[in-house]
DNA sequence: ACACACATGTAATTGGTTACATGATTTC
DNA sequence: GAAATCATGTAACCAATTACATGTGTGT
């Protein structure tokens, strides 16, 4: 029974909070865990078929009552079952492919600006990203620290703000890094290390 | 000519180094490259076999001189701007997944042993890699520091440790929190803030 | 009337993993 | 001569993305 991981994704949302429709659930994952997960169409509307074909999920509100054509599932007591199992499993983690640090691993092989520009892009993004952050904790501290789960997205929040953080301090470092090489071309005299190392004994 | 990111890969691995077999390739892989990219070899052989066909790369040493059945390949002057080509194009950064935290942010529907659990593992983890980091640079350093390339290695390498520095501090927080959670189960008279938070106004 | 957001779905493609099959070479 | 490692390859499968197709409700 190898279940897609969209499906506990929209298990565990419809856990916290019943009656939404497939539209929704993307909503929500995006204003949720939208920082470290994502789902298309393509793949939450044939889950949620199975899903409801396997009874994990239940049509709530269906088309005819409601407004439009949209429906809305719940998630069954089977459901939650399945979900509580998944999550006492050992979490897996995939063999990480990250083509930003690909392309600046083989810098070299381009002209330096390349390498100064996807740094660039990057610090970019990532300040974006925690600018969003931290809008986002007040907000999600007031509308929802009286809910059960609150902890646990907090955890993921601080998460993410401590590699944001982490990933400027370091863009910062590196650009500075990247663009003193790019004006000193022929190294000067006395330069033994080319980059300070911590914790080298 | 819509080319699989394996195949970039292996011109940038073959770029730095010359003449190597599928199997090579993927062991530098591991040792270079591997705590953010990894490669099997359902993915290298084959993509050698296209590169090849398209005069990306050429057989080197072929199985008839060398020991063996292996082939070794090295890059061709085509292969290396397709390379450059690809470098200077912005990196696309696919929406991450971590299952982790996705497991982590449903923690509330299942034990709190379970979530517990998950960040002890991920923090052995991310402890082993920090120390097969810490020890590589040094290896890496005396190794490769006259090599052309080696700024940009570095400059990954410090990355890797910066965010499991960060995972590593997050985890400890994580923990302490969780299990300070368990104890308590109903909140003492004045805790007013559940999680203290940086850069509140 | 038009545009935009809401809403659901399918088909084609792909990038990749896993498992399987096979055999050579080295080392003990 | 057995075991481990080196070495190459293929077939089956799968999760997921993208693009496409279609239609409704709301606001201006």
């Amino acid at each position: 029974m190898q279940r897609s991981q969209t499906a506990f994704v929209i298990l565990g949302i419809l856990a916290i909070h019943d009656d939404q429709s497939g539209y929704e659930i993307r909503k929500t994952i995006q204003q949720s865990v939208g920082f470290f997960w994502g789902e298309s169409f393509g793949q939450i509307y044939p889950s949620l078929k199975r899903l409801a074909a396997d009874d994990l999920i239940a049509p709530s509100k269906s088309a005819s009552q409601a407004r439009s054509r949209r429906q809305e599932y719940s998630i069954t007591p089977a459901g939650r079952s399945v979900l509580q199992e998944w999550l006492a499993v050992p979490y897996r983690d995939d063999p990480p492919r990250d083509e930003f640090l690909l392309k600046l691993f083989f810098g070299v092989e381009a002209a330096p600006e390349v390498s100064v520009a996807h740094i660039r892009k990057f610090q970019e993004k990532n300040r974006n990203m925690l600018a969003t952050l931290l809008q986002l904790e007040p907000l999600a501290r007031a509308h929802s620290s009286h809910q059960r789960g609150f902890p646990f997205w907090m955890l993921t929040l601080r998460y993410g703000e401590a590699h944001l953080r982490a990933s400027l301090e370091w863009s910062e470092a590196a650009l500075a890094m990247l663009t003193l090489e790019e004006t000193q071309q022929s190294p000067s005299p006395q330069a033994p290390e080319p980059i300070p190392v911590s914790g080298n004994s």
